[in-house]
DNA sequence: GCTATCTTGGAACAACCGTTCCAAGATAGG
DNA sequence: CCTATCTTGGAACGGTTGTTCCAAGATAGC
């Protein structure tokens, strides 16, 4: 009996995710939000709340449309130090070039910031870090014994969830890909085993 | 002839560095710092300008007062990988305990948001960076031919510069310390030679 | 085609934003 | 003590914020 929305919801969510993505929360007025989407403020609020609702909605659909896919992916990657090479060479790529350059990551732009402040939104913060930091160890596991001697997997996977997020934050600021290859570069030498010259 | 300044500029700069670190741009409006120095909004406007040169000026303090000196220090200290351990001990420590814990870097806050976008913030930002780097590079000097064999101690510099960003990043988001600590020491130890088991 | 029910466009809202302005107050040289 | 000069308090500004509200429009079952 009812009418219909007029819109597809997730092609907006889209439109907003990458407007808060790019800009952040608190930059972002709902003016703008509805000049990108092209819907009314009524629509807006009817189907998604208030623009906190809508912030945790957006960053919700980041972890699980952007980041969880190649999080995954990363696990399920059996090459050792070769995928956790190959992720890490993605990450730069995406964050410094194409579509998305110099966006950062939306869940790590979320850590400075109001929407930090957030419960519902440290929650999201901390699950992210979780996953990749899993994900991770994951990779490290099949290159296990070959290994640099007395590398802990944990640590190691601690380290370079850490260096990752250093990694999508300077590249907001315009880091050279190359030097940011570069020390992620040292960080996955340093794992593996020194090798003999006898 | 004249009347004379009824506060310290500098002082009141203190106020509003703490102010903006802990808070950020976006979400700290005038009436705030209006409430917190004390002071009227025209001898703010009078001695500090607009927003947004007020902000810059306290980033800048930031720098120079919070941040050079640890940076210095760590230039300066001869013992190696000691020295560096020591700076990272020390910035867990900071950002998690103590009076300024979980306010992150003022300057690692800035790569997000607006601030971000202005020239002169930019400028500040990647000086920052530099001097770590710099400081890193000059800390590992002194044990270059007691680090693992095969590393190199510039891109070196570079992993632990990223790690510093990662460790501010996710302090800011509660994250223990103890963690921290872990992917720190997981970097550092990959630094030293293997032992040798005869 | 009628109607109950939802959606939509857009006006309106109070609260707050950063900034400006000016009269009143304080100061130090003469 | 007087006065030129700067500072200070606080009112006021236009613009923007997120949110609400309602009449008009669209839809699908009857």
């Amino acid at each position: 009996m009812p009418d219909v929305k007029h819109f597809d919801p997730d092609a907006v969510l889209e439109q907003v995710e990458r407007l808060f993505w790019q800009r952040g929360t608190a930059t972002t007025g709902i003016a703008e939000v509805v000049a990108a989407t092209g819907l009314s403020r009524s629509s807006l609020y009817a189907t998604f709340g208030g623009k906190r609702e809508l912030y945790v909605k957006a960053l919700r659909r980041y972890v699980e449309r952007r980041s969880a896919p190649v999080v995954q992916a990363l696990a399920a990657d059996g090459r050792g130090l070769a995928a956790v090479e190959a992720f890490f060479d993605r990450l730069i790529e995406a964050r410094c070039a194409g579509e998305h350059a110099r966006w950062g990551c939306m869940v790590a732009n979320a850590h400075t910031g109001a929407e930090g402040g957030d419960p519902e939104v440290r929650e999201v913060l901390d699950q992210h870090q979780e996953r990749l930091r899993a994900a991770l160890r994951a990779a490290l596991e099949p290159a296990r014994d070959r290994l640099r001697p007395g590398t802990d997997p944990d640590a190691a996977a601690e380290m370079l969830t850490l260096l990752a997020y250093g990694v999508n934050l300077r590249s907001r600021a315009g880091a050279d890909p190359g030097v940011l290859r570069r020390g992620v570069a040292a960080a996955i030498d340093s794992l593996r085993p020194t090798e003999e010259h006898p």
